[in-house]
Formats: structure tokens, C-alpha cells, sequence
RNA sequence: GGCGACGUCGCCAAGUGGUAAGGCAGGGGUCUGCAAAACCCUUAUCCCCGGUUCGAAUCCGGGCGUCGCCUCCA
């Protein structure tokens, strides 16, 4: 049994082979660094995130490498509508991204490569473009001359016919070929530029990844990433430049997400109908994001609004229920090996889902299972080995999906409940003897003001357990 | 206009030739002083039409609908 993932070049799933036995090699787009980032931009970094561990939890070595684009044009309309140096602003949001990947529980890559600090392999590769007929300069310009390119459309499957027609691009007559595209800009007044053979100037979008992805992990590599917006023009261009020049196959897989869906379209900066990490993270859990993304396929669309990030919630919530304690005594038996044999069948059933493409809305079902079965053996009684071992499953197979699975923590100095453990014990302790007394009445007031606290009581066989709660 | 994807229970969503996973919601039940949680039972023949096949949600053709790319975009 091995990992099979679709490739969006040769539109088909692929046994997965790294180039290098036991190694492998990603690179991932990301985003220019201009405004803060929305829950689109997680979305891809999450669905990759969830590569990078599931490649690492079936014993692969992975280096891991997604950049910052940090000059263009964008950033720079920006920084001068606002009156910010360019390099300032992009760095800001830089940082920011960074910060949101930890917040998302992202594993760190190990590079992020940025436009500004590559100038030199940027410059390399587009002289060797040049030598070699398939870039031509124009006034202080350089652009890809697609017609040298015998392959080129061949990732997203149209010829360059195809590419004119219906096309909107505003053609610079002095181009070749409307299908060219730009290698180097030449600097216009009020610019940052870098020195270069062909005066001063700053790269073109593509050229930048073909660059650092050669730097950073050689001329073929096994996974190139990104989300499906990025098919054409960007990933064509980026096969054209990096293949035109090694003559080697740039990547073995072409991994492309799907869009997050708001109010039916695509959530993007340019429509403006976006929901920023910040925003997000201010009403929800990073681990409800993922179960939004992991109910579905990540090659598909999901829809994102109150109802399906609401049911996420609820989903989670499920998981994060299998991992309460044991209350019973019972450490072997029938309902013991029940729970064991449960445990191993959602660990296989999990890595199944998980080999082919990452089919994650199957690999969540293993683990609902699991929490069944995790259930079950605590209604009857099970505790000791099995039991923990059935949740240490279930917090391993959650973490290579990226989920924390935490219990709702305790307020903390912010929600200026610090310390309140003791007393909602000894309230806990004291309902316990009104309930003795038969004190419904007074018993019940007491469960209903702590829940209104986001306490939530629940009264079992073997007593009550109470925990924090976010209530809606 | 060109290229591509998708259309499965009230909602989300797996399944790509042998008679429909899972989550949420709903109904019934067990447990409980009540509640909550948990557990058990329960709910679909797969957009429409035609074809191939012993057999199709799954393959082919046509239609309708939704979405993406073709321009910066994760």
C-alpha cells in the first residue's frame, strides 16, 4: 500500500516516488505580502501543513520550502498610497503572516525564501534564459519568449491559441508574442530597483519561485504547491522558466488547493470579500478551520459561513470528547479488547484515507470512530492501558492532521478568571451535598449560574465533572 | 467564447463498475432527581434524459445548474 496524489499536469493520481529514496522536497506559494492575509491564504497553508506532516508521519524526510513575495507592484501602490517605504511594509506583513502560521499551529518550513534577499539567483537564471533564445530584452525589459517553449501550457492543458482567445490582457505591441511575459521590469521613477545587466529594474511575478525554488532545493523536486489560482498564468510560467533552463523536470507533483468559497464566490483581495486570520481567530479555534477544510477534499471548494464553520465546531467538539478521562476501574476484558481492536482498525483506516490524496473527510471518519469506541469502553468502565492508549491514538492521529484538540482552556488573565478553579470546586462540592439532601431546587441554580459562567456541569454515576466552556 | 471541476439524505461530505462511510440536525430509546454528555436504533438508490453492461452514483452521449481559470490572486 503506498500514497497515491493527484497531479494537476498529468490530471492523474500518482503513485508517490520522491526523486530521492526516504526524501522529499516541496515548495509552496506564497503570498505577496501587501495587506493582511485571509482565511483563503490559511486555508492553502493549512491544506500543505497537512502534506508536510502526513508526509513526515509516513517516514519521509521532508524539506519544506514557501516564500514571501515581497516586491511587486501591488506593495508598491500601497506603500505610496499610504506614504510607507515598500521594504518596511512588506516586511510588516511578513512578520504578521508568520506570526498567523503559529497561530494556525502550522509547522515552520525550512526556508522562506523572500524576492529581496534572491536578487542575485533571480538575475542568474534570467541571463541564463537569455543566452539560451528563450528570453529577449526591450528597452530595459525582459520577457520569456513562450514561443521557444516547445511544452509550454502543458500544466494548465491550453495552447498558446488557446491562451489568446477570449483573452483581456492589454497587449504591449512590442512583445513577441501576447503569451510573453516578463522577466525583469525596468525601474520607473519613484521605484525600488537592484542593479542589473539590463539596467535597473526588479524581477517579474514567475520568476522569482522558479529562482528560489532552484536555490533552495535544485533543479527537480518532488511536490510544487499552491493553491488552483495559481494553475495558469503563474505555475505554467514557473515550469517554463525553471525546465527552459535545466532542461529537467521542475516538479513530479503539481498539489493545487481548492478555493475558499464565501457567499458563493471565491474569497480574494480583489473581490474584498474576505475574512481576515485576525477576524477569524477573534470568534474561532484554529483547530475549527481545519475540520472545515478536512470535511471536504482539498482539491474541491468549501463553502464558508455561519453554518458550516458552526458545524465544524460541533465536529470538533465530538473529538475533543474522546479524549476525557476514564472513570471507571476496568483495565481488561472484552470491553478492553474492544477498544483495542477499535484503536488499531482507526489508525489503518486513518493512513488508508490519508494514501489516497489525502482523502481527509475519510481519514475524520476513522477518527469519529475511534471517539466511539473511546465512548463506548468509558461507559463500561474501561480504564488503564487500552484506554490511554486509545486516546494517545487519537491525539497522534489529530496531530498529524494539525489539530491541537484542546479542551477549552481556562480563562486566562484576560477573561479574569485566574484562579477560579478552587472555588468552582468547592461549589461543585457543596451542590454534591445539596444534592444528598435532595436540594433540586438550590442544586440546579447552582449548575445554571455556572453555565451562564461558561462552567459546565455534568453529573455522573461516579460523580461530576465540571469544565470551561464557550457558549454561544 | 476557450479550458477545467463539480452536482450523493434537511445541511456538510466520502464512495469512481457489484447493490450508498462519517459529522451536524431530526425522530425513538437506555442512563439520570432533572439536565447535559454518552451509547443504541432510525432517515437517501445518488440533478434530468438516453446509452453501454449480467450489474452504474460510479463508464459514454446529451441537457440543466453551480464554481474555478483564461487579468493581480492561496
Amino acid at each position: 500500500m503506498s500514497l497515491r496524489i493527484f497531479d494537476t499536469l498529468s490530471r492523474q493520481k500518482k503513485d508517490f516516488q520522491p526523486i530521492e529514496e526516504g526524501k522529499v522536497r516541496m515548495y509552496v506559494c506564497g503570498p505577496t505580502v501587501y495587506a493582511d492575509a485571509h482565511i483563503g491564504h490559511a486555508m492553502s497553508a493549512i491544506v500543505f501543513d497537512m502534506v508536510h506532516r502526513y508526509l513526515e508521519y509516513r517516514g519521509y524526510e521532508v524539506r519544506y520550502a514557501t516564500n514571501f513575495t515581497d516586491v511587486d507592484d501591488k506593495i508598491i501602490r500601497r506603500a505610496n498610497e499610504t506614504g510607507q517605504d515598500p521594504f518596511k511594509l512588506a516586511n510588516h506583513f511578513s512578520e504578521k503572516y508568520l506570526k498567523h502560521l503559529g497561530d494556525l499551529n502550522v509547522a515552520p518550513a525550512d526556508v522562506y525564501p523572500r524576492v529581496s534577499t534572491e536578487m542575485d539567483q533571480i538575475i542568474h537564471l534570467i541571463q541564463n534564459l537569455g543566452e539560451h533564445e528563450y528570453a529577449y530584452e526591450l528597452e530595459g525589459d525582459v520577457y520569456f519568449r513562450v514561443q521557444h517553449d516547445a511544452d509550454y501550457g502543458k500544466l494548465s492543458h491550453r495552447s498558446l491559441d488557446d491562451a489568446l482567445s477570449g483573452t483581456r490582457v492589454e497587449e504591449d505591441m512590442r512583445k513577441e508574442h501576447p503569451g510573453d511575459f516578463a522577466l525583469w521590469k525596468s525601474a520607473k521613477p519613484g521605484e525600488p530597483s537592484w542593479e542589473s545587466p539590463w539596467g535597473p529594474g526588479r524581477p517579474g511575478w514567475h520568476i522569482e519561485c522558479s529562482a528560489m525554488c532552484l536555490h533552495h532545493l535544485g533543479e527537480s523536486i518532488d511536490i510544487h504547491g499552491g493553491g488552483n489560482d495559481l494553475v495558469f498564468p503563474h505555475h505554467e510560467n514557473e515550469i517554463a522558466q525553471s525546465e527552459s533552463c535545466t532542461g529537467k523536470t521542475f516538479a513530479n507533483f503539481w498539489m493545487h488547493n481548492g478555493m475558499l468559497q464565501l457567499a458563493g464566490e471565491k474569497m480574494s483581495k480583489s473581490l474584498g470579500n474576505l475574512i481576515t486570520i485576525d477576524e477569524f481567530l477573534q470568534d474561532h479555534s484554529a483547530d475549527a478551520l481545519r475540520m472545515l477544510i478536512y470535511s471536504g477534499h482539498y482539491r474541491k471548494p468549501v463553502m464558508f459561513n455561519a453554518e458550516s464553520i458552526n458545524g465544524a465546531e460541533r465536529s470538533l467538539a465530538r473529538l475533543v470528547g474522546g479524549l476525557r478521562p476514564a472513570t471507571g476501574a476496568t483495565s481488561v476484558g472484552d470491553a478492553a479488547d474492544a477498544l483495542r481492536e477499535a484503536t488499531e482498525n482507526a489508525r489503518a483506516n486513518f493512513i488508508t484515507a490519508m494514501d489516497d490524496d489525502f482523502n481527509t473527510s475519510s481519514a475524520l471518519a476513522a477518527l469519529f470512530e475511534l471517539v466511539r469506541a473511546i465512548n463506548t469502553a468509558r461507559s463500561n468502565g474501561v480504564s488503564g492501558p487500552f484506554y490511554l492508549a486509545a486516546q494517545k491514538t487519537l491525539r497522534e492521529l489529530g496531530d498529524v492532521l494539525g489539530l491541537r484538540l484542546d479542551a477549552p482552556a481556562e480563562p486566562d488573565a484576560a477573561g479574569a478568571a485566574v484562579g477560579a478553579k478552587p472555588f468552582i470546586d468547592l461549589l461543585v462540592e457543596v451542590r454534591a451535598g445539596l444534592r444528598e439532601a435532595k436540594q433540586w431546587a438550590l442544586a440546579d441554580k447552582v449548575r445554571d449560574q455556572l453555565g451562564a459562567m461558561n462552567v459546565v456541569l455534568e453529573d455522573g454515576a461516579t460523580g461530576t465533572t465540571w469544565r470551561f466552556e464557550e457558549r454561544e
